[in-house]
DNA sequence: GTCTATACTGAGATAGAC
DNA sequence: GTCTATCTCAGTATAGAC
């Protein structure tokens, strides 16, 4: 199968999805990971540091993404404005990665013990819009509120999207958006 | 020594968080606890299903103080007023509990491993909170909205009063509330 | 790449409360 | 007798150290 050098991290990702999904995250070890990826066990951890870890890196990406699209948004906006703003820029991106995002949605949700590390990719998610708010002259507590209440529409956007597809997501953040500002 | 019949949960607790303190939650063992509570290491695990688990508690009365004070809330009040005003009826408890709560902090503030539980403990509160708002015939998403908001001001507004504790807990949920009203 | 500490699980036995 | 709490023993897998 996969070798190590420049696609093993990829390879683990895949048989990782594959594996959890056939079995369970917790039937799964990381030793069967990594054989069906064509490495060993001690690969696996030397790319990640732990068995959770393989999941969470689309994350990466779309933290640069929505930063960029802040510092780039038009000047006068609003902190909520200027993230949604930012989350309607990042549309594309989200649904060219649908088919990889929706199997890994479905382990994350089908299994308690991943919730956690979504959090805390999520939280770290909000501190870099947070930060990124600041930047703009908000002020850092507000900006910190506004960045977590703005995520969680957009999370919930998201997700709904994952699991209906039915609206587009471009809709989905609108009734996210609107229900927010419908909450003061 | 032996904390057989209804100690032990408690004392395993106690335990915990001295040695955390002592030596850092990594470098305390589960049968280090259970020693020094008197009971042995499964049971440690019969009790908390994980080590960090031992940690984390306080958080139910927590939950039902908020949710039966956002059912008592007066009726009129828009979600956030309603949230804000269960969390000042909270405050006297939060207070009373602080030689408790500050050394928790000071554990969890220094285990990046414990974050993680920390923010789905939170999580878990933030929807206690949504479904309380529901039965008072706020509609799910604005309610969800609302409560993670809310939850995030109270929670910043508790962790700075936990580290500073110079203005009172009460002065930081006003400013939380300001802020957060400032954000639309 | 090898070795090891330790978090966690399961089955069965014991002991006391009721 | 049942039920609940605890211990004993044996094991697997993660993650870190060497």
């Amino acid at each position: 199968m996969a070798q190590s050098g420049s696609g093993a991290r990829i390879a683990l990702q895949q048989a990782a999805v594959e594996l959890f999904r056939e079995r369970g995250f917790d039937r799964t070890t990381a030793a069967e990971i990594a054989v069906r990826a064509g490495v060993t066990e001690r690969t696996f951890f030397r790319y990640f540091p732990d068995k959770r870890e393989v999941l969470f890196d689309g994350q990466a990406v779309l933290v640069s993404a929505l930063t960029v699209s802040i510092a780039d948004a038009p000047a006068g906006l609003g902190p909520l404005d200027t993230l949604f703003h930012a989350f309607r820029l990042v549309v594309p991106l989200l649904e060219s990665n649908r088919p990889f995002s929706k199997p890994r949605h479905e382990v994350i949700a089908a299994t308690p013990a991943l919730h956690e590390r979504e959090l805390a990719k999520l939280a770290a998610l909000s501190d870099a819009l947070a930060l990124a708010l600041q930047t703009r002259g908000i002020p850092g507590l507000r900006a910190d509120l506004a960045a977590r209440a703005g995520l969680a529409a957009f999370a919930h956007a998201t997700v709904s999207w994952l699991e209906h597809e039915k609206p587009g997501l471009a809709e989905q953040l609108d009734t996210a958006e609107r229900e927010l500002k419908a909450v003061l």
